[in-house]
DNA sequence: CATGAATGAGACTTCATTCAT
DNA sequence: TATGAATGAAGTCTCATTCAT
């Protein structure tokens, strides 16, 4: 853990307040600086640059998100069960937090490629839980045993990121939840196997 | 043989390089226009303005993969075998020019928001070709009948657009057409009849 | 006088019309082709550049006002009733022609130094009818025999520039002409002999 | 002693320098900063845009001109007197100094009609100055009692700008508060009331 | 620890003018 | 004569970061 002084945690919700009420482009470090009611200088003290705070903005919450699922899933036993508790929770913590939403799923998007490959390694942690639920499944015959779990895990992701970017750029404006079962019926038809 | 606005595509073409292997941010129109071989100005008797550069490469050449994939499906009889198709074409359409695959899956996605949802506008297009085929294989009895057709439509586009933009993060150093098949395998044992 | 082809005066003419509509700053050669009804290149066929434009409207447009006002003080013995006859016919000719009142009194007064010194030239002309007026008065003995020619010539046209320019500052609205024997009053009792 | 706002009258002077040593067009942001000794970014901590320096540059110093008129008016009891003072302070003010001189006479009329109109707002002041005086003089009875104000608020100004444009386009080479008295004997020989 | 005034690099777009046809 | 497509120079403003207090 980076810090635990109070005004990091305050400058990273700022941050996640002001990018999605302002944009990726209009998020000024100053604006940050005023929202987490600190000097512009100060931000300095505790992150090394304006990139060094999206990445930790990243790392915290998407620590959160994994740490989250990591937990609910470790409650199920099959590799099914999981991967519905894996749908399910990540919708439902997005749809819970708008702003935080928009963010990961369109403003920090807008990042340059150095930023955005930072962000895929801390990325990397979320799709290990997949793996680990993919091979969990094929050991266990639940799955396909010839199942390409690279490839299934690319489906498994891209499929649940549409879906919420989707969702995001339909102004959140229906339940995000309640599509969790379908996607997971589908996945699971197409990866079982019977 | 008269070449219909030879600047035009010249233009375009320009851009997709300089963006290729500049990136977003540092594809200036000063540097677009000498790859072009055409002074600054010429640009703008042609486009609007630098954001309309990019909206009409991506229209461009969206155009013609839509094109493209609609020209090669329409010799196909069944859902199966178009889903196919389009997976394929998609693939080898990128494969093929690497410059335009890197534009298309990680540059222009750097652009503002309002710019992403022009791009979007474009993109229907080619979901409404997805659609399309999903929509025949329910009717067929190819696919379930109760398929959710803008679900399914999501898990293809999500697969194949995450597939895509992994190979291109990992610098396109493995066959991406070879795992068309594969892809198309899982998602139509997800959507099948049986 | 410069050419006698028709194409000259149109341009002139359209430069009036471009630059009232549109403001100084905004009266492209192109726009004032297009209203010339030729094309952008053959502009340049008539005129050496886009100030050789605005010069040459000046000097026709100053030299016609000066030519008029000349044949009409010609016609009066007095240098009062010449002096009325001036305000009078200066107001008058810029009341009728309100494109050119707002290209006089407004626009061209926007153009950088060296063209204004060059209008200056063409308005010595006009300063030249007016000195003539006051010196022949202080001769006949209707104005003060003392009275500072330079000066007083400054007096009239910053009076009568002042009053035009209030004038179609205030959108022309008030009527400019009965404005003219006021003026003159005031003048000639400032300048008059007694 | 602190000085207030020290920059802010530091980047108004050097716009004026330069603005009088290079010309309206030529005075760039770069180099007013240049003159001032600050950063090109510094200005815009001071001025909202470039135009906003140039209607604060006349706010401040014609603020200050009619501050100084109204002053010296003051002390003075007959309108006849103001007025004396009125074009004697107005001339030595700009003849003392010449850089201001030159840029309210010439460059700063070449700005857009938009910042002009502006501009004519902030004189609004200084001509309020003459029309008290005028209304003064004729409730004293010293000049007409028909006296149309307006008409010889116009005469006034349009006189004194007049000379004083004239005096700088000849280079400032002749003496202009000399002038006053002459201009001030003409006008009041017109307005007078015997 | 905290502040916030100051810095300065960097790019899009316009439009007068040319010249091959 | 007439065209009009092409040229290319030039300047305002933003904002991440620093550092004296």
């Amino acid at each position: 853990m980076k810090q635990q002084k109070p005004k990091y945690k305050q400058i990273i919700d700022a941050a996640v307040i002001v990018i999605a009420e302002n944009g990726y482009h209009h998020a000024q470090v100053s604006k940050i600086a005023k929202q987490a009611g600190v000097a512009d200088g100060t931000i300095y003290l505790y992150f090394k640059n304006k990139e060094d705070i999206l990445i930790s903005l990243f790392q915290e919450k998407m620590g959160l998100f994994v740490e989250k699922i990591r937990q609910e899933i470790a409650g199920k036993s099959t590799a099914k069960e999981k991967l519905l508790t894996l749908i399910e929770k990540h919708f439902s913590m997005l749809a819970v937090d708008q702003h935080l939403a928009i963010v990961t799923q369109l403003e920090l998007r807008q990042s340059n490629l150095e930023l955005r490959l930072k962000i895929n390694e801390v990325l990397k942690d979320y799709l290990q839980v997949v793996d680990d639920i993919l091979i969990a499944g094929k050991e266990s015959g639940e799955l396909l045993h010839d199942l390409d779990v690279r490839l299934a895990r690319q489906m498994v992701f891209g499929t649940i990121d549409e879906t919420v970017t989707t969702w995001v750029m339909n102004d959140q404006k229906y339940d995000l939840t309640s599509i969790a079962p379908k996607i997971h019926h589908l996945l699971i038809k197409g990866f079982g196997a019977n």
